[in-house]
DNA sequence: GTTAGTGCAAACTCTTTGCAGCACT
DNA sequence: AGTGCTGCAAAGAGTTTGCACTAAC
């Protein structure tokens, strides 16, 4: 975890070694207020610490952004493991995807851009079998 | 312009006609303001208006939105044609990626999950060579 | 000791909503 | 004629920022 925010060039403090340990756990996409909800004494972090950690560490690529349709803003660690959404466009339930198909593609697009591909956010929209069933859910 | 409308039981208003017009147009994706600023005539439609448009077009499919990571939603028609976006995340200069490689996924997905897959929405963050050339632009 | 990080409160941006009037079918 | 759509203004949600204080290096 210190490891980490070494690497970035970041202090260690209690503050961001707490939501990193939360985003390492959840294995799913968080939104900054989750976040502030999880860490289990409220009063050791405030909101605003919350959003400027996960936006330096999105900017040091630690992290991965991902605005939903919901229009909150999802984090997860950059790793090989992170997992992107499925929302129904009538429930707005979220189920997670399992696998991520996009680490080929990334690739193939730094060679023909030039950029280097630090990230991606995806999401599908959709309609889920039981919104489909009873549409006046 | 009209059929669509009519296809998705909404009525066919000069204000609904424009921002479909300017998205047929456009050939990448739009957020609300862009549109609203667009329109020839200032007058001639409301922001609120934008925004309902919008809301209620992509909830019937036609329109596609897509969150950025500045936290402005950008929409396109939801057809095969459609865009996706490469954001550098130093410059935050966008680019636009040719094509789509999520349809054939999206159907993949629709048969294990059970969802009728509607759309996605994706994005690709990186760091263009320009801002790697000399990282303080 | 110095610099980076935090808390608090206030502000800002994007988007949504209530209501009265207008336009489409 | 009736219902859905629009404009306006005000509110709401999520996120950002200025400043004084605190903690990490």
């Amino acid at each position: 975890m210190q490891q980490i925010l070494k690497r970035a060039g970041l202090k260690s403090t209690r503050q961001r070694i707490g939501v990193l340990k939360l985003l390492k756990q959840a294995a799913k996409p968080l939104t900054a207020e989750e976040l502030y909800d999880s860490a289990e004494d409220k009063t050791q972090i405030n909101l605003s610490t919350v959003y400027r950690t996960l936006g330096t560490l999105t900017e040091k690529g630690v992290l991965l952004k991902t605005p939903g349709q919901d229009g909150k803003a999802y984090y997860q660690l950059n790793n090989s493991a992170h997992r992107h959404q499925l929302t129904c466009s009538v429930c707005h339930r979220v189920v997670l995807i399992e696998s991520c198909p996009l680490e080929e593609l990334g690739r193939r697009l730094s060679k023909t851009t030039g950029y280097t591909i630090t990230g991606h956010s995806f999401e599908f929209i959709g309609i889920c079998p039981s919104c489909a069933g009873h549409p006046h859910a």
